[in-house]
DNA sequence: GCAAAAGTGTTCGGCGTACACCCATGC
DNA sequence: GCATGGGTGTACGCCGAACACTTTTGC
């Protein structure tokens, strides 16, 4: 009577589906000043010509959070950084009805360790997130979450040590908060929160960097 | 050269796995002062006998969302509650090797209105958090994650109202906080705190019920 | 009048926010 | 010596936490 299976892998009904499953990641990075994300233009069909999330199908006997981790690599050619499981979309292609699984992550690159492949076809590209093309598929929804997302981490953990090189100034991750909450912050209390925070630790060294004072170095001191 | 599909739902490669989707859904009440959830009692392989998370495969032309009110509304007869997913695991069951995908839900019910399947096989029960049974496949793992969230979430928002009846008493509202962050709280500060969120307001009735002073009603203010 | 739960205010410390000037360097 | 960005301290308001007594009812 009822179709209970509680997650029993080996049950099939009848009206079961089994729906394609993809993995989507969402990648962010900050350069100039901006939040970009990485797209990806589609060179076949369905929404050939469009832009959309870089993504794609589960291999065999890979766990999603592989699949999501070599989508990262084969587009921007980092590994080991920050990469959370965002939501699961059940309806991304509604024009195809085919019902896919859509299982969406963001990840955040340093944009001066970031080597996006070079292909002529599915071409991927950095894109200002108030300045998107159109997208394939419902994939603003996605990148409106991921961003909702990223916002709020960076508030109660270390997420941007993925964002910058291992060493940096204060004015460097204040640019990178900067650019992710989207308006200016006060250098003071942005110095105080952060140290005290714990998430960072002042390092010996300083660059100096033109006519002025030299700026201490900081570090992330996660499982440093 | 590479696998880039961006989760385009036609394009099937020879290494592309399609594993079955389940949806899995925590189902959270508060009775007696204490945090339960629903479990269901396997009567078939694989982990027979052994207790689990009620769940199961989606239907064809359903969304996720909608399978996760068709399992909840079999399990407790309530619909139209705080219903929120979770998290998607893609490896709840390892033993099997199949690569199967859970997207999990969680839901809050109130003990009032949920009458539970009454059925000999997959039955269903109300579980103490703190006296589970050994559960089927890597359910363990699914709570702990979905408690954590059931904590976060009643910080900040109204999620508790579909704990309750439509009115009821500081108190019954109190006992319900303190069950679910596991340490009791303080009557003036609770009380003080959740009128300044405005997710709560008097009404003019009260509640005789014993030989004390009659308590106040409130009911939540959500889209009222 | 007494037992039982309902209801109520104040103090304190920490944290986020606003805000302006001196410091070290290169040219 | 001056232009440029680096670096620092204080005051205030809000909020969460701690804490004890009075009120209303039934019996």
């Amino acid at each position: 009577m009822t179709t209970e299976t509680t997650q029993a892998p080996a049950m099939e009904s009848p009206e079961a589906r089994r729906p394609a499953v993809a993995v989507l990641v969402v990648i962010f990075t900050v350069i100039d000043g901006a939040l970009r994300v990485l797209l990806i233009e589609r060179s076949a069909p369905p929404a050939d010509g469009q832009w959309a999330i870089p993504g794609g199908a589960l291999l065999h006997g890979e766990t999603l959070e592989q699949a999501a981790e070599r989508k990262l690599a084969e587009e921007t050619g980092v590994t080991d950084l920050f990469l959370e499981q965002l939501y699961t979309f059940g309806d991304l292609d509604p024009a195809s009805g085919d019902g896919s699984v859509g299982v969406s992550w963001f990840a955040l690159v340093d944009p001066s360790r970031a080597r996006l492949a070079r292909r002529t076809a599915w071409r991927p590209a950095w894109w200002d997130l108030s300045e998107l093309p159109p997208l394939a598929f419902d994939n603003n929804r996605v990148i409106d979450v991921a961003r909702a997302r990223l916002i709020s981490k960076l508030q109660y953990t270390d997420a941007a040590y993925s964002l910058l090189p291992t060493t940096f100034t204060m004015r460097e991750l204040q640019e990178v908060y900067e650019a992710i909450v989207g308006q200016p912050l006060d250098k003071r209390n942005f110095r105080r929160r952060l140290l005290a925070t714990g998430f960072i630790a002042a390092t010996a060294e300083l660059r100096a960097d033109g006519r002025h004072r030299p700026a201490r170095l900081y570090r992330f001191a996660h499982r440093s």
